[in-house]
DNA sequence: CAAATTTCAGACGCACTGAGATCT
DNA sequence: CAGATCTCAGTGTGTCTGAAATTT
């Protein structure tokens, strides 16, 4: 399948030291790049039997894992770190599709609710057994350079939070 | 700025691990997501006073790294990983944006050859001067720890080539 | 009234599919 | 002719801006 004979990055990597300086950070940079693309195109094939995407699934999980069993609109995209506007386009999709319920809050009725319709607890518990199986694309690294990785890119997402 | 006071990714990794099992995978898949999210919004923030976004300055670069300094676009999206159709479309916009020239290949009249003009060299030397004045977005991690990131993620590439 | 919440219209970037044109 | 290369039209997904509607 790959035509290539070497690893492009490497090669970019070795030129760029020559001609420019220090490629270390340029090639972190493309490679985490890469390794987005390929781990989303696996974690979307998975879940493709399911009528899903990844970005769905996480919003499906969020709203299982919510005490209340629902959540505004607003409170997802700050969780899930996406633009109003879109999780409103995630969720009118979900809607649509029958996996989740929106219900205007009656305690604050400028609010939007969401939750997990039954189907959409089902299709949640099958996506999930999906990923799990297939160690959410990540197979190639074993447990400890999970983690590893995990802990090393962390301080790259300090600002989400206080 | 962040209306959070904890990490996300720890809650719903406690969550995962209290009611479904090991949180590993699932952690790392999406520390990956959103860390590519950040680190585009940087890097296309960085880029975006050269009216490029980091997709093209790729290809850029790519373009002046080529010994004859000129590459048929099939080259170019075997190197960069990226569909035929977007190739076409990424030289569609350099080409319009007047930093690339497309020429028929004369050996071989069915290739398209992608080459930089001196405007193209210009604004690819300014902005390899951004990304390197703001370490390719990856400031808070030292050289050896970005090093290692690499590393670690090199075998989830490993299908890319032979 | 100011602020919060959501929605809408519209634009954009990029990935992909399927089909077609051109050339070797 | 089969195969390679590129382009075109159209679709899907997600992001964002700016503006508006509703409610507190």
């Amino acid at each position: 399948m790959p035509e290539l004979e070497f690893d492009p990055l490497e090669r970019a990597g070795e030129l760029w030291q020559e001609r420019i300086g220090d490629a270390t950070s340029m090639r972190l940079a493309t490679s985490i790049m890469r390794v987005h693309q390929i781990l989303l195109a696996r974690l979307d094939g998975a879940l493709k039997p399911f009528g899903i995407t990844f970005a769905r699934y996480e919003v499906l999980r969020l709203l299982s894992f919510s005490s209340a069993g629902s959540l505004p609109l607003s409170k997802i995209g700050e969780r899930l770190m996406v633009h109003p506007t879109s999780v409103t386009n995630l969720i009118d999709r979900l809607v649509a599709d029958g996996l989740v319920d929106r219900n205007v809050d009656p305690t604050d009725r400028r609010r939007a609710l969401a939750s997990l319709t039954s189907v959409g607890e089902k299709v949640l518990d099958e996506a999930t057994g999906a990923l799990v199986e297939m160690d959410f694309g990540l197979a190639e690294l074993p447990r400890d350079q999970q983690r590893a990785v995990h802990e090393l890119l962390t301080p790259l997402r300090r600002g989400d939070w206080r």
